[in-house]
DNA sequence: TGTACATCAGTGAACGCGCGTTCACTGATGTAC
DNA sequence: TGTACATCAGTGAACGCGCGTTCACTGATGTAC
């Protein structure tokens, strides 16, 4: 049967997200033009059509990836204005993407990713530390205005913040659920916060 | 030339070796048998003198960094027997560990490591949380011996203790060396063991 | 509104490639007498 | 100590497979007159 004709626009998009889902439950390794072709209802060659390679199919979940972080960032900056509440919400949010699309830690860590295109190793650098900027932002204005502790750099906080993540989600689906990441990032943020707030005296 | 005949036991460790070594430097989609076989100075059909197929390789692999996870967690506990120290010089040996080989994050996401043998993701979560356990066995003493806060499980801090490292040990090598590992390591060292220790008053 | 043509998203056969694995073989090393 | 044989680590040719990609094609949709 021959697939509907649909304007190359909208077939970047099914093909870029049925990838993304193919990562997150597959693997990279799981990542076949064949396969996302099936998943989209088309032949593998049609992917020809809106995409120039299968590394441009790469660079495409790429760029999903950034939106969400990007889109989290934003949101809970419109959310609240306490730069602490701000953290915790940012926190929650994230903790629920690395659920939904393992494939983000996934692909930022395999060497996979840009042993084939080595620039590419610069994008995802770059979608990182963008991340990190913008969690860096909201410590920044924390410290301003005297909720965040102001001897330690901004950036260190990011990290530390997202690494209170990173380690839960790999137990999370590495347990097949049996982790508990909501309780652990709760925890995890009552550690953090109160070693990051200035105490009210 | 022929390679020289040496008994299964060197070979097998030679083979995990290199095949170790390939996954650090070209990540999982890297190893291939023929390229592991180069590395010893064999043929690829040679490798099956030693290993019933590539799983059984990746399995040795496996083998190897939990030697080497357990080997840190036992040298430290019998350089020094203050609690806190402990932790500081495990997290020190982990984030070197984590920089030589950065293989063993990478072969702790990818999913492409179980999506083969389901069973294995049972065998890398044992790894993981063995680890885990003697993480906490450190917090548990420390809290037994009233210097480490009690109020927090020590579950939990031995992941967070993980997060320190695991998303620096990232950026490390996504930035090409850019990125200070150690110098990350030591202030968040600082703002963590602040957050559970017990104050001396 | 109808016709002619350009554009563009679909198809399926074919390709070359590297991979994991098998197999019959070779020849060195170890063992029994 | 020498000979005969079993064992075992090496070889290279061959296989089937799935992959990414190319190509000439088809036929629907959009556009110009």
């Amino acid at each position: 049967m021959r697939a509907a004709k649909l304007h190359t626009e909208i077939r970047r998009e099914q093909i870029a997200l049925a990838a993304l889902d193919l990562v997150a439950t597959h693997g990279l390794k799981g990542l076949s033009l064949a396969r996302v072709a099936r998943q989209v209802g088309l032949v593998p060659s049609a992917i020809y059509r809106h995409f120039r390679s299968k590394d441009d199919v790469l660079n495409a979940i790429l760029g999903l990836i950034q939106d969400r972080l990007r889109d989290n960032a934003e949101a809970v900056r419109a959310e609240t204005a306490d730069p602490l509440e701000q953290l915790r919400r940012l926190l929650l949010r994230h903790g629920r993407l690395v659920g939904e699309y393992q494939a983000i830690p996934r692909l930022m860590f395999s060497e996979e990713v840009y042993s084939s295109h080595p620039e590419r190793k610069a994008i995802v650098y770059r979608i990182i530390s963008s991340y990190l900027q913008r969690v860096g932002d909201i410590v920044r204005q924390g410290q301003r205005c005297g909720r965040i502790r102001a001897d330690v750099p901004p950036n260190t906080m990011a990290v530390m913040f997202v690494g209170l993540v990173q380690p839960a989600a790999i137990l999370w689906h590495m347990s097949d659920g049996g982790f508990d990441v909501t309780k652990h990032i709760e925890q995890a943020w009552r550690v953090f916060s109160e070693a990051i707030r200035v105490k009210e005296s």
